[in-house]
This record gives C-alpha cells, sequence and structure tokens, in this order.
RNA sequence: GCGGGUGUAGCUCAGUGGUAGAGCGUCACGUUGCCAACGUGAAUGUCGUGGGUUCAAGUCCCAUCACCCGCUCCA
C-alpha cells in the first residue's frame, strides 16, 4: 500500500492531474488561495454532494439552506465576531516571536478571556513586566498590535454612503438567523437541523500548509437543535454520524480519528468540542482537523435576541458598531422571539445546538491522498486512486479497443447514451492500455471497450479498476449494470 | 512573523559567468488487437518577478512574490 509521505507530492499531484492549481499562478500566485481543476471541481462537488446526502436528504429531521456571503453588520456583533475576532498580539523584539497580549498573564497556565478589542487597546497594556514565554527575555515586547481576522468590505457604490461589511467566518451565523424563518415555514419540530454548505472567510495570522488552512475556504454545516437536556445525547449521535461518514466514504481507519478538546480550548461559547482528525502525510506527521462537532448550547441563539434588541441603539449612533455595546439580556429571554414552544410538552425554551462543522477543502483533499495508490502490475508501476464510487470525478471511461472497423462509432453511441446518467469520458487515442491506466491515475472506476466481438454478440467488456479484472456486458444491460455497481 | 530551504518545459530535475537541456508526459503519423509496447516527427521556456554588477547573468548581488520544512499561532 503506498503512500504519500510529503506534502509536496500531494501538491505535485494535485497539479498534474489538475485537481488543484495555486490561485493567480500566472502572475507568481496569490498566498493561501488555490484553485479546483477539472477532476477537482468533480471531487469538490462530489464530496459536497455525499454530505448533503448523509445530513439532509437522508434524514427526516435535517433541512437545508443558503444563506448570502454578507450579512447585517450586526449579526457579527451580536455573534461575538466583532469582538472576539480581534486579538492584540505583541512581538518579542528579542526573538520575533508573536504572543498573543491575554496570553501574557502573570501565570503563564491560565486560560485568559478574550475582551473587546477597543476595549482592550483602550487599556493600558503594561508588557515591561511581562515574560516572552518563547525566549524568556523580559519586557522587551514591541506595543500591542490588533489584528482583525474578519474580511472587511464596502456595501453600497456611493463612498460616502458606504458602509462597512464583514465576509462571514462561518455559515453558521447565517442559519441561526434563519432559524424562526425554518420554523414558520416548514412544520418541522425540534429535534431538527439546519444544514447549510458554503464559502467562508477568515484573515488567519499564518496560512501555509497548502489547503488546510487558507483565508478562503469551504464550509458544511450542520446547526441541531434539540431541547436542553438531550444535547449530550445528540452530541454522541452526531460524533458517531460524523466519524462513520468518512469510514463510509473510504477514509482508512487508521487514518481517522476523534480527538476530545481540553477544558481550557474549547471556544467561549462550547460546553464540549471534538474533532474529527486526519493523518495528513504533513512533514511532522500531525493529525490534522478535518470537522469539528461542538455543544454550542443555546448561546448563538440567545445572543441573536440581544442583537435585535440593539437595532434602535446602532441607528442612533449612526449605525457605527465601536459606539454601541450589544444590548443586555432580557430577563424572559426564555420566551424571546427566537425560542422554541413544544406543543407536546407545553414548554416554551431557548434549543441547544449540537455543530458538526466540516472543512470541504480539506474533507475532499483527505479522500485525494488517502485513496492514492502505487502497485505493480508485470514490473510496471501503476499509479491510480482508489476513490470510493460516489467521490470518483469520472465514473465511466469508454473506448473502442482500435480506432477503425466502426469500433469509434459504436464506443460514442455508447458514451453519449451513457452521459445521461453518469460523469463519461470518451477516448480513443493509443494504446488501449494506456488509456486504462490514465483513467486509474483519475480515479476512474469503470472502463468499457468496444472490440471486434461487440460487432457480432453486442456486448463489450467492462473493466474494474482496483482489480483490473474485466466482465463482457451486453450494450443494452450496460446502464442497469453500471448503476448497481456504482450503487448510483 | 522568525529561522532554514526551494523556484529552469505540463511533471521530476540537470545546467562550472559564455548557444536553453534530459527523462516522463502531451500532440501528429505509422504500426499495434485488452493493460504506461514500438518507430518517426512535433509543440511547449517572461529560467518566479523587478532592479543591479558585468563585454556577457539561469548562474553573482539586492529587493520582492510564491511554495516547502521547523518554530509560532489556530478565537
Amino acid at each position: 500500500m503506498a503512500r504519500i509521505t510529503k506534502l509536496e507530492d500531494i501538491v505535485s499531484l494535485c497539479k498534474r492531474r489538475g485537481f488543484i492549481f495555486q490561485s493567480s499562478e500566472i502572475y507568481g500566485g496569490l498566498a493561501s488561495c488555490y484553485d479546483y481543476g477539472p477532476l477537482g471541481v468533480e471531487l469538490k462537488n462530489n464530496v459536497k454532494k455525499a454530505w448533503w446526502n448523509s445530513v439532509v436528504q437522508m434524514r427526516d429531521d435535517v433541512v437545508g439552506l443558503d444563506c448570502s456571503i454578507l450579512m447585517h453588520p450586526l449579526v457579527w456583533k451580536a455573534s461575538g465576531h466583532v469582538d472576539k475576532f480581534a486579538d492584540l498580539i505583541a512581538e518579542c523584539k528579542k526573538c520575533n516571536a508573536r504572543t498573543r497580549v491575554d496570553h501574557l498573564a502573570e501565570h503563564a497556565e491560565e486560560h485568559t478571556e478574550h475582551i473587546s478589542i477597543d476595549a482592550a487597546m483602550a487599556k493600558e497594556h503594561d508588557l515591561s513586566n511581562k515574560v516572552c514565554p518563547n525566549c524568556g527575555a523580559v519586557g522587551g515586547f514591541t506595543e500591542p498590535m490588533p489584528f482583525k481576522l474578519m474580511f472587511e468590505t464596502q456595501m453600497g457604490a456611493n463612498v460616502d454612503d458606504s458602509m462597512t461589511m464583514h465576509l462571514r467566518p462561518e455559515t453558521a451565523q447565517g442559519i441561526f438567523a434563519n432559524f424562526r424563518n425554518v420554523l414558520d415555514t416548514t412544520r418541522v419540530k425540534i429535534p431538527f437541523g439546519i444544514a447549510q454548505i458554503g464559502k467562508s472567510f477568515r484573515n488567519e495570522v499564518t496560512t501555509k500548509a497548502f489547503i488546510f488552512r487558507t483565508r478562503e475556504f469551504e464550509q458544511a454545516e450542520l446547526e441541531f437543535f434539540c431541547e436542553p437536556g438531550t444535547d449530550e445525547k445528540w452530541f454522541e449521535h452526531w460524533k458517531k454520524t460524523r466519524f462513520d461518514w468518512y469510514v463510509e466514504l473510504g477514509i482508512k481507519k487508521e487514518n481517522l480519528r476523534m480527538r476530545d478538546h481540553a477544558g481550557d480550548e474549547l471556544a467561549h461559547y462550547a460546553k464540549s468540542c471534538v474533532d474529527v482528525e486526519y493523518k495528513f502525510p504533513l512533514g511532522s506527521g500531525d493529525w490534522q482537523e478535518l470537522e469539528g462537532i461542538a455543544n454550542r448550547t443555546d448561546f448563538d441563539l440567545r445572543q441573536h435576541q440581544r442583537g435585535i434588541r440593539t437595532l434602535n441603539k446602532w441607528f442612533e449612533n449612526n449605525r457605527l458598531m465601536d459606539k454601541i455595546e450589544l444590548a443586555a439580556e432580557a430577563e424572559d429571554y426564555e420566551s424571546g422571539p427566537l425560542s422554541y414552544f413544544d406543543d407536546e410538552q407545553k414548554k416554551r425554551y431557548i434549543p441547544y445546538v449540537i455543530e458538526p462543522s466540516a472543512g470541504i477543502d480539506r474533507s475532499a483533499l483527505a479522500f485525494l491522498v488517502d485513496a492514492y495508490d502505487e502497485e505493480e502490475v508485470r514490473g510496471e508501476k501503476r499509479n491510480l486512486l482508489r476513490f470510493h464510487h460516489a467521490l470518483a470525478p469520472i465514473k465511466v471511461g469508454v473506448f473502442p479497443l482500435v480506432k477503425r472497423e466502426g469500433m469509434p462509432e459504436i464506443a460514442k453511441n455508447i458514451y453519449n447514451d451513457l452521459k445521461r446518467h453518469f460523469n463519461c469520458f470518451y477516448d480513443e487515442k493509443g494504446a488501449v492500455g494506456r488509456r486504462y491506466r490514465r483513467q486509474d491515475e483519475a480515479g476512474t472506476p469503470f472502463c468499457i471497450t468496444v472490440d471486434g466481438q461487440t460487432k457480432e454478440d453486442n456486448t463489450v467488456t467492462v473493466r474494474d479498476r482496483d482489480s483490473m479484472e474485466q466482465v463482457r456486458v451486453a450494450t443494452d444491460q450496460l446502464r442497469s449494470h453500471l448503476q448497481e455497481r456504482l450503487d448510483m
């Protein structure tokens, strides 16, 4: 079982086969941005399809949603991102190591709370007695520098009237903001979930490591709403369900693990959190997060109830976000607009939320890396991608054995028929062996070859990618034969 | 951001200050009747980018961009 052992080899494979290119490569590249090539976009779409199929289509308790990337500025005030998605960082002049100012506590182990960046900036920061955790130098820090981790943009063509907006740093808030809409229009009952796939943007302090941490990335998120007290049961349910999803789609179990977050690692909103991690072949051989599953409690819905109570204040302050504080929580918040009324129990409450949040780009890459294999066939090396059938960018290759005697015409007819049902690829160039191997490298599960016998009895060969074995199938049975073997 | 390394054809890489190269891949033609066959031929280069030194720079110097490795960071 061959395995890619270096990130460089992944990058090379992705480029060579047209899976992933660097963005703006002809201009020297743009840091942290990548494009999906012809095979890559099929793979990525298939990953999204598989997720949607598992999380939405096959479940009776989840509905879908697709929100805009730009949202009302108060959304990010309420969610905490405006204040907490910004850090003060100081740099040690001696060793150049950067450390968050709030981590420069007297007691190094202490986990300090985030505070508003404006408040933090206003606060006096006496760093003269602070110790650099990296080199031990005392008081050798630069002035604190603010880091804003959300992308800012302007809405409105008239510069004077335009409003500063943020590109969403997670898709989740769009789901919370539509909680009421979904409740009112779909007859869902708790427990139920709302799922969404889409782009998010974060100005990471450091990117690096190919597409593992990029500033523009795609998330598949589910917010699963449940009654407080049942949240731990649902948390366990989604842990298992999401872990199994990767295994069912072919990730080798030894490369996948579940890691619990330690208490001091938990985000401010989370009661508990686990990561699904994949053993990517990075230099250090480290495990990397594919998906985080968090118990967000009722934090978000409660925050948005405070957010909508802040609207007037925001208008009164000329829509200047840094002039206002989020309104205090109402005393009867549990019966607020984002609460849920349980008709059976005759009870009103703010639901708890279990959030499985998967990185689509990371997952696509994990599926790609995990599928990679090399083997020796008659003294020759064979490279192939053993994709799960559902993920394979191309499902079927269609070839005439040779480019003569009417074989291409028959093969083309088969191709034109099959491509209405599967993603197919037609190839008549060169030796058939080479065409097989090319499809192996793209991860195509089946190749159909029209040969001399086809004209006599209307059968073709169907060749399996993994075993290289062939069976003869009647042309009028091809579609059902493939549908069955592809499980489509 | 720091330290180290890399950047030459689609990929992997060679290239001693003096004509831009190889293997693989791609394409065409011929041959070939089921697993990267063979033959002949062809295309493909801002040598990452911009300056500088020099008669002459892929090669030396400076800056810059991008990627990799190690720190750091990861709300």
